[in-house]
DNA sequence: AAACTTTCAGCAACCGTTTGCCAAAAATTG
DNA sequence: CAATTTTTGGCAAACGGTTGCTGAAAGTTT
């Protein structure tokens, strides 16, 4: 028995301090600890309780050295400061948690080089990754996806496995809604350009509205911010349309403040629909209409996503694209057209 | 020169390819790595060369197992739902990457053992942790901190190195901003009694109440949420004071809502003042009146001191606690009280 | 009681990097 | 040109675990 004091201030206990004291080897330790069957009733009680004594808690980068796993999960976001990813991070932490796996949290703000750059530093850190509205080409995407495991969050590149939430269906129930109100023209307040999801809503939009008989037409981009929601409300007083679709609730919920100080009611006015359903869609003025996306869940489908396809090898074959039903939620920014 | 395939598929270079494909040995491919001037300027151009043909990144567990330093920071957070996380999030995310450390992200959601246990299995993961409304007692927070580099947030114990928002001195304001208005008897909507950050609003709240010669009220603990502002909301309309301070915006923002369908009309009827200044705050219906607080500042700080206290040494004097000074932000929640 | 199995613990190599120490080579000095 | 100093690169030992292999002890089968 060693006479040191187990003096809390002292470095952490490693499993040699464990053998030392205990009178086994390292190597009977370290299988008493994570491999019970192949170690002695007693001999394994007795480890415990010393491990136990010691306060001893393995290293998890010297496991990771041999295991090749680290259980922790990068999750990427482009923005931290944008609230669609308040909930996707919930759902994604939720899932990890469960299975024991630690979030590393990521913004990779900047371009998409750094973006590219950051996942490589990851590469060792993490086990796979999660990346969210992703700004790499599809070409970046796959050569990364060959080095590490990756699931996308609403981005669809072929073999790589994807979550996706399907707003394009909830935008045909956002349509018809507002066609059965008797919207006649409707304005799509477009997001960056450079948004998968964005162009995808758009298509569908024009798609439907010109089945409907309704009129389709679209802005210039604006970032996706409640900032730009007022320069995005002013093109919409000065158009000929009586109702819009947003690119998201962060937009939208600018454009009602901004609708609110030029007198401009929702929605006698202006019919407004949002996407996305974040944080504070249901109590902004006037609660907003929009279409609800599984956010958490879409966060917690990627995990599990990955989750098994690590379990399952880098050679399995890549799971087909997961699709994430939307659904309308009506508030109350929407309403019968106005006469224009 | 090797003949091998420089396949994207295989696994990762490690320093060993760098040096069998440069003619180097591996400690000198480290050095030109990581110690420049060690080595010779020709020799680390042909080595960086080879680094870069063969997409060399380091391993960071291999490497935190000899420097004993992960480069990555954990951030604690009792419950990532609440949106008052957010702001902290992004300001720690913010600096963390400015000094390239990352976040791991850690809900703690559970009890308070697990709380402990969380934070031990993550000693070795981690450099450091940011504990945020820690439900850890003085104790265990103090004997923890011995093991591993902390700073808390909003939570003072002597010896401990924290950033707190100093509400107290907002709460003076809005009893002053509330008084002047006519209001004779003002309730305070309690959080969690756990919360100390709670305890301390109202102590404060008090003894200034009583200053300016107005009488507080204490309501039972309401948990942190839209929801439960509703049964706050009620319980509101059922005292007999004309105004309220709320423990935070996210119950503030819930009674709002409650009050609305019982019509029960804010300001007139009844003032409200909530906590924070989250997202949300500045448009709901009516916009809140509330105490904004620095928190993106706070969680930006928490890093620096954080880091700061790595690099000056286990032994070195905690810092003194670091106050963050609050404001009131009056929206239109509040008003002149109604006489009943 | 001999031969064979099974159980259990230890040895040693390894994971990918860093780093102290050493020695060969080069540069400088006398 | 010898002696001394400086550069520069390599060897080998960590860091803290895991794991294949080995062999002693114990248990089982004839």
């Amino acid at each position: 028995m060693s006479t040191e004091p187990v003096s809390s201030s002292t470095r952490p206990a490693t499993i040699h301090d464990v053998a030392r004291e205990s009178g086994f080897a390292a190597s009977t330790v370290s299988r008493a600890l994570s491999n019970p069957g192949r170690v002695n009733v007693q001999t394994r009680e007795k480890i415990l309780a010393i491990a136990r004594a010691l306060n001893y808690t393995p290293n998890s980068q010297a496991r990771a050295l041999t295991s090749g796993q680290t259980r922790s999960i990068a999750v990427l976001v482009s923005d931290i400061t944008n609230p669609f990813y308040f909930g996707l991070i919930r759902g994604t932490q939720q899932q990890l948690k469960a299975a024991n796996y630690l979030q590393m949290l990521v913004d990779t703000a900047e371009s998409s080089d750094s973006e590219a750059a950051t996942i490589d530093s990851l590469r060792r850190s993490a086990d796979g990754a999660i990346l969210t509205a992703s700004r790499l080409s599809d070409q970046q995407l796959v050569s990364l996806s060959e080095r590490m495991p990756l699931v996308a969050i609403n981005r669809h590149v072929p073999g790589i496995p994807a979550v996706i939430i399907d707003t394009p269906f909830g935008i045909d129930q956002a349509l018809d809604h507002l066609a059965s109100l008797g919207h006649r023209r409707i304005t799509y307040v477009s997001g960056p350009d450079m948004s998968w999801s964005n162009e995808r809503r758009w298509q569908r939009l024009e798609k439907t509205a010109q089945k409907l008989g309704v009129q389709p037409v679209r802005t210039r981009e604006y970032a996706p911010s409640l900032a730009s929601g007022a320069a995005a409300a002013e093109a919409m007083i000065n158009s000929e349309s009586t109702a819009c679709v947003v690119f998201n609730d962060l937009i939208a919920i600018g454009m009602l403040e901004r609708f609110r100080e030029r007198g401009v009611r929702v929605p006698e006015d202006i019919s407004v629909v949002g996407c996305d359903d974040i944080f504070g869609a249901s109590f902004c003025n006037p609660p907003l209409t929009t279409l609800t996306a599984p956010i958490e869940r879409a966060g917690r489908m990627a995990v599990s996503m990955l989750l098994s396809r690590l379990e399952a090898g880098p050679d399995s074959p890549p799971p087909p694209p997961m699709l994430l039903p939307t659904h309308l939620t009506v508030r109350k920014s929407t309403g019968p057209a106005r006469q224009r």
